[in-house]
DNA sequence: TCGTCTATTGGCCGATCGGCCAATCGGGAG
DNA sequence: CTCCCGATTGGCCGATCGGCCAATAGACGA
């Protein structure tokens, strides 16, 4: 089953796949809803899953279907690069994680590795999460003043909204920089969207 | 021609197209500058082109191409949904602007539609020109802009990136914060996230 | 050709930011 | 029962920001 908002993509592949012997896209879904829907009536041996859909995203998607039915395997096919994406969607249940810019044969290679069982990474992935190492993980306060200074707000403003001083807004403001290593707080919002803090 | 950076997308999309009468992909491309090297060798009818370019992005390559090639036929193929892309694709050059949401067949029919000297406009694309209305679309320059502060440089360090002097950056700061209504840049960089100019 | 839009630059100024130092207190981990 | 961490607050200060005023030149569409 193919879940991805392009819907230029879905039949691209499907079309691609459909060659491959033994594969055969029994269903097509390009919102998080209908893809569980689909899973249900279907089956499918494999779902591949994109991050970026309308309305239920790609990570909590997984995590419904997974809780649903703990027995459903899943490969994200994504564009996203980002190590939370990566490590979200392995603890959300899925079997493999691999880009888009993946070539056809990996793919189909990767696609029959989950079904035989396997959890395969794309080996571009696996060597972002070798190399790459987050420096810390925010506090929910942090999270929570990362959202007001997203929405424009002062410090001033962070510390009347919260009950708190401003100093301390200015604390946690510090101490979010330190650990998304912005220079500024326009940049830690930028890193907020790029780790999955933020959402559009 | 195909200019995507996802490799799943050009081989999935080169299949499907190659079963349409008549058209046949006869060059794939995943940056820029290989995409006008691969024009100058193989003059394609029309040219399929994404916005998301690793290197030279999709607007840049379609200038470049439209400056050398006047006669060159392209089509953008885009998830993004930002008036400021679909608005300079447009002036940029580009014959006409379909999102990857699109379905086969009306693809297919804008392929045609560009071929025979339309400048067609995807449905989808048409009604977010036609409804949404933005106080104003930010120039390329602002866009430029945002990207730095996203990085987090000073008013002083974007100036001296970009050639100009500080009190120009800031000129260029304080306008896409009026068009962004944004009060600052952290604000800024957040919306400009949520209107796709700013991609994950 | 005219007017609009964009890019460019200047000066001035109060508000805000981010960094550095230090401190208390409560709660979870070992 | 300690130790470490997160939340909280204080003062001080140079750097930076964003707003307001005005101006020139080139590009592009009507």
């Amino acid at each position: 089953m193919l879940v991805d908002d392009h819907a230029v993509l879905r039949a691209g592949l499907a079309n691609l796949l459909n060659f491959e012997p033994g594969i055969t896209v029994v269903a097509e879904a390009d919102d998080g809803d209908t893809a569980r829907q689909l899973w249900r009536q279907h089956r499918p041996d494999v779902t591949l899953l994109d991050l970026s859909l309308t309305g239920t995203d790609g990570i909590e998607t997984l995590r419904l279907l997974h809780a649903e039915f703990p027995e459903a395997r899943v490969l994200m096919l994504t564009s996203s690069e980002a190590h939370e994406d990566i490590q979200h969607s392995l603890q959300a249940g899925a079997c493999g994680y691999v880009t888009k810019n993946i070539r056809r044969a990996e793919l189909v290679d990767a696609i029959r590795a989950v079904h035989a069982g396997g959890r395969p990474i794309g080996e571009h992935v696996a060597r972002l999460l070798a190399t790459e190492t987050p420096h810390g993980i925010l506090s929910r306060r942090e999270i929570e003043v990362l959202g007001l200074i997203r929405q424009g707000f002062t410090n001033a403003e962070i510390g009347r909204l919260l009950g708190i001083a401003e100093r301390t807004a200015k604390a946690h403001v510090a101490a979010l920089l330190a650990k998304l290593e912005a220079a500024d707080r326009a940049e830690a919002v930028a890193r907020g969207f790029e780790r999955g803090l933020l959402k559009v």
